[in-house]
RNA sequence: CGGGGAGUGGCGCAGCUUGGUAGCGCGCCUGGUUUGGGACCAGGAGGCCGGGGGUUCGAGUCCCCCCUCCCCGACCA
């Protein structure tokens, strides 16, 4: 039994000042976290056994989908991650470290290479797999922006799983029951989730999908399908390709277009001095060259050239997340010095290309189609071309997702409007495949004696990240509302009355009782404190079922509130236990 | 790393324009009165006013430099 007379706790009346989301307002304010550096916190006993009921429900999950749980140390030394290259991939949200001998070490951001090795170390028979194994772990990363409490801590606390297997059936199979579990655990935690297809970034490998909560302080942007179960990060939203097929298009025409640098003036230019009979330009008729500069892994960098009809931004994000591990920087004034060939405001495609004379890379967003006719630069200042059709004129090297996502934008799968919304990533499953295996050189023995390759799986739960997550959705305007299964307790018992009336006496009884009905019970039992207080403090620290021991007690009654359907019975004093029982035990 | 906001007892804030004994509310301690919606009275404790340099007889306040935090973008469980 927790008595609030004793509990570490102190509840705050304001909201702290640097709290902007409710999940970070609330745990700070009803005293389950505090802050002690820029995304980093100490979980205070109410906030630490909410934390520890999250992970008892991951771990109970994993077990029985049959994953064996190891841990690792945090502190890694530097050579095992130089071997996969994330010393240097992982760039500035990698926490190094320096020991007294001079030796280079890492807080593990994530570990793919400790697993690997470990099943290297132990395993050497295609008879051992499939394997699945997995962690419950304090991962560190140098987070540029940590915000939001605990959502985006650069100290939290993760389960990651790696599954190992023979062959791509066997990770197929692996996936899909990591898949499953996670839909079992976020079901538990009283999560609403959406599954949603997503970029593969650093890791490398093939199909990834996330588990996000849709919630809007989320940092993920999701578009959904309207009518079919399409669902995917932006990032990973696919365009389908089409081609255009019109043969009476004029030849290229250039256009003197002085101080026309934009989209904008360029389209007002049009419709001043080359009016069209048919209709208005619009900027979906230009071809929009942006360029980046990317920066590789190793050091190096280079210009790309991305093309987007004009009507559209470039997403960074998307773009970043196709290039990934290349890191995309702005292409500065210094940068246009040193590749003459762009002109800036003026770019076009005709002298672009790996083949081209610039030698410089240029992708096309799939929105650009084939045959398809453009206005865009002709390379020298105030000049555009105008009638410019791909195919036929131009052709790039390839094709890159780079335009923004816009809501009513088709489905890939069935055409209907897409819908757009935010999520927070809770959860990712993904198909490493052999990178990591041949890496460190993880391969068994198979059937006829040959050495093979496995493939492996990477699977993540963001355990702390969760308890902000459900707080963001249960709670109210005032205070937290957690669900049964992850509640500090099942009951809050609040006293009001003078103690000689029964009240406190009558109260102790009812939670003794509870607790051996097997009830978890917090009793505020604090002495000269108002009972506007004790409603407020059992508001906000938002156990699932309030008891108010009162008034009510001389006439037999006791009242029950369930926080979360935010219903109110009264109840017979002789028969409340029973009734809380029942309670506790119901959904919810 | 760009843009915006902010640093004053544990928490929330005022004071700065116009330099002159560091304040208010909450919380905390003591005593008393209260007890169904953040009670009341009286008395108390607690502050290198983010740091460093300057200007001045005198700086929380004016000037310069630095640091930190929060929010929005670029990056990620």
């Amino acid at each position: 039994m927790l008595r609030l007379s004793q509990l570490f706790v102190r509840t705050l009346r304001d909201d702290p000042a640097d709290a902007e989301v409710p999940s970070h307002r609330l745990l700070v304010r009803a005293g389950y976290i505090r802050r002690v550096a820029p995304g980093g916190y100490s979980w205070l006993p109410l906030g630490w056994m909410v934390l520890r009921n999250v992970e008892r429900i991951v771990r109970q999950e994993m077990d029985a989908m049959g994953a064996q749980e190891v841990h690792f140390p945090a502190l890694l030394p530097r050579d095992i991650y130089d071997l996969s290259n994330r010393w240097n991939e992982y760039g500035d949200n990698l926490f190094r470290l320096v020991d007294r001998r001079g030796a280079d070490y890492l807080l593990g951001p994530t570990h793919e290479e400790m697993f690997t090795l470990l099943v290297k170390d132990l395993y050497s028979s295609y008879k051992d797999l499939p394997v699945s194994l997995y962690q419950i772990q304090t991962k560190y990363r140098d987070e540029a922006r940590p915000r939001a409490g605990i959502l985006r801590g650069r100290e939290f606390l993760m389960k990651d799983s790696y599954s190992f297997d023979i062959d791509d059936e066997g990770l197929q199979l692996s996936y899909d029951t990591h898949r499953a579990t996670y839909q079992r655990i976020f079901k538990r935690l009283g999560l609403p989730y959406v599954i949603v297809k997503a970029m593969s970034g650093a890791m490398g490998g093939s199909m990834s999908e996330e588990f996000l909560a849709p919630i809007d302080v989320g940092e993920d942007t999701f578009v959904r399908c309207t009518s079919c179960d399409y669902a995917a990060n932006t990032e990973a939203v696919t365009t389908a390709l089409s081609v255009v097929n019109d043969t009476d298009i004029s030849a290229p025409q250039n256009i003197p277009s002085p101080d026309c640098p934009t989209i904008v003036t360029l389209v007002n230019l049009l419709n001043a001095q080359y009016a069209r009979a048919d209709r208005q330009w619009t900027a979906a008729d230009t071809l929009k060259n942006v360029v980046v500069m990317l920066r590789h892994p190793d050091g190096h960098t280079e210009p790309l050239v991305i093309g987007v009809p004009g009507d559209r931004e470039v997403d960074m994000k998307r773009v970043a997340a196709q290039v990934s591990p290349a890191e995309v920087d702005v292409f500065d004034e210094a940068a246009f010095a040193l590749y003459p060939a762009l002109v800036r405001g003026y770019i076009g495609p005709t002298v672009l290309g790996l083949t081209s004379t610039s030698e410089i890379r240029y992708l096309l967003d799939p929105r650009v189609v084939l045959g398809s006719e453009w206005v865009t630069g002709a390379n020298q200042q105030d000049v555009h071309v105008a009638h410019l059709v791909h195919g036929r004129d131009f052709t790039a090297d390839g094709t890159i997702e780079a335009a923004e996502i816009l809501a009513g934008d088709p489905c890939p799968l069935c055409s209907s409007p897409l819908e757009i919304a935010r999520g927070i990533e809770i959860g990712h499953v993904f198909q490493l495949g052999r990178k990591y295996a041949e890496i460190f050189g993880l391969s068994v023995l198979d059937k006829n004696g040959k050495p093979a390759v496995v493939t492996m799986g990477s699977y993540g739960i963001g355990v702390s990240r969760a308890v902000a997550s459900i707080a963001e959705v249960f709670h109210d305007d005032l205070g937290l509302r957690w669900p049964r299964a992850i509640a500090p307790a099942d009951v809050h018992i609040v006293i009001t009355g003078k103690g000689d009336d029964g009240t406190t006496q009558f109260a102790t009884d009812l939670a003794q009782q509870l607790e051996t009905d097997g009830l978890k019970v917090l009793l505020d039992d604090r002495a000269s404190v108002s009972p506007g207080v004790k409603f407020k403090d059992a508001e906000l620290l938002g156990m699932p079922i309030i008891v108010i021991v009162g008034r009510g007690l001389a006439a037999g009654t006791i009242e029950v509130r369930d926080r979360l359907a935010n219903t109110t019975t009264d109840v017979s004093s002789d028969t409340v236990a029973a009734h809380i029982v029942t309670l506790a035990r119901s959904d919810g």
